[in-house]
DNA sequence: CTTCTGCCCTGGGAGC
DNA sequence: TGCTCCCAGGGCAGAA
């Protein structure tokens, strides 16, 4: 289930292997992978041949490579990727090969191999216009990169898209990892600010992407547990400081999910090479009902909230009254 | 207008 | 063995 660590791994992974690389064949196996593309899959390919991929990108969820033409310009168009909830981006540097739910294949010229592989089909790939964000704000995170040598925060002046975000991207803020969002910083106050702003239940805020993004059903249970906040408190009640005290904890469980390389179930969701994250080991609350809250021993819950599921303790996160 | 519910996509596991 | 039911999560249409 990739939420931003999980994503921030696949990017930094295709940063570190198909930067560079040219776009020599698509196939699209399954119609329904390339999805909100005008001209269909016939279309996603032809936009995509003879690219060349510049930067891998992320905001939140939404991960995307930046393009350039033969001539070395940008292009204004980005191959944008949302995993949704069972996709993989694999590469592969030998040809051929197969995998029961591949459903798009992306070949270089030389010979390596990017696979979105997606057993429920809830992810997408599709080449998106780059548009101005609606924050104002610059583009993403695209990281460092061993292959080209830039540093995290190192713009360089020929990436001009990196202002820019793909279409579908452009409603969606950014994420809790972003600087911008640092505690203690102009930008944290304003996101308090935002999320105290109405009467919504916290775990809803936490997964609202047009507020904060990155945060899925597993890092808002883990973050709340954490805080020992419920999530049905109203963020209009809430204090500014256990509003903190919830965005830390999230910073805080997804910047240790990152460093072990994401979240993992099972063969679900694997990382760019193909290797497994293995966080779960470390969750919490998230998928342990009936075991003891890691805190006060109490039993973990499982309730209905949201039409999925949310993971609680009772005792360390008391229920909001009325 | 804001907020929230219901439903959709798909495949696999549990239970009968 | 084969059938049905349920579940996963993000996004969106349409209701409240």
């Amino acid at each position: 289930m990739p939420e931003l660590p999980e994503v921030e791994t696949v990017r930094a992974g295709l940063a570190d292997h198909v930067l560079g690389r040219t776009i020599a064949g698509v196939q699209v196996y399954r119609e329904r992978a390339v999805r909100g593309q005008a001209g269909g899959p016939g279309a996603f390919a032809d936009l995509l041949l003879g690219a060349r991929i510049r930067a891998a990108v992320r905001r939140g969820k939404f991960c995307w490579l930046i393009l350039e033409g033969s001539d070395g310009e940008p292009l204004d168009h980005a191959l944008l990727a949302h995993l949704g909830m069972s996709g993989q981006l694999l590469v592969r540097s030998n040809p051929g090969g197969e995998h029961k739910h591949l459903r798009v294949r992306i070949t270089m010229t030389d010979g390596s191999q990017v696979w979105f592989v997606d057993q429920r089909t809830f992810g997408y790939l599709q080449v998106a216009e780059l548009v101005p964000t609606l924050d104002g704000l610059p583009g993403g995170y695209w990281g460092a990169s061993r292959s080209t040598g830039l540093n995290e925060g190192e713009l360089p002046d020929q990436l001009v898209p990196l202002s820019s975000v793909p279409f579908p991207v452009a409603h969606i803020a950014r994420d809790l990892l972003d600087p911008v969002y640092a505690a203690g910083t102009p930008g944290r106050a304003a996101l308090r600010r935002r999320m105290r702003a109405s009467h919504r239940e916290i775990k809803r805020v936490l997964l609202d992407q047009t507020v904060i993004s990155g945060i899925g059903n597993i890092y808002a249970d883990e973050a709340l547990w954490r805080a020992r906040v419920h999530y049905r408190r109203d963020t209009h009640k809430m204090r500014g400081a256990q509003l903190d005290a919830v965005l830390d904890a999230a910073t805080a469980v997804m910047s240790q999910a990152l460093e072990q390389g994401g979240t993992s179930f099972d063969a679900l969701y694997v990382n760019v090479n193909g290797a497994s994250g293995y966080f779960d080991r470390s969750l919490a609350v998230y998928g342990q009902r009936d075991r003891h809250c890691p805190r006060c021993g109490a039993m973990i819950v499982r309730e209905a909230f949201m039409n999925r599921s949310s993971f609680l303790c009772r005792r360390c996160q008391r229920r909001p009254r009325g």
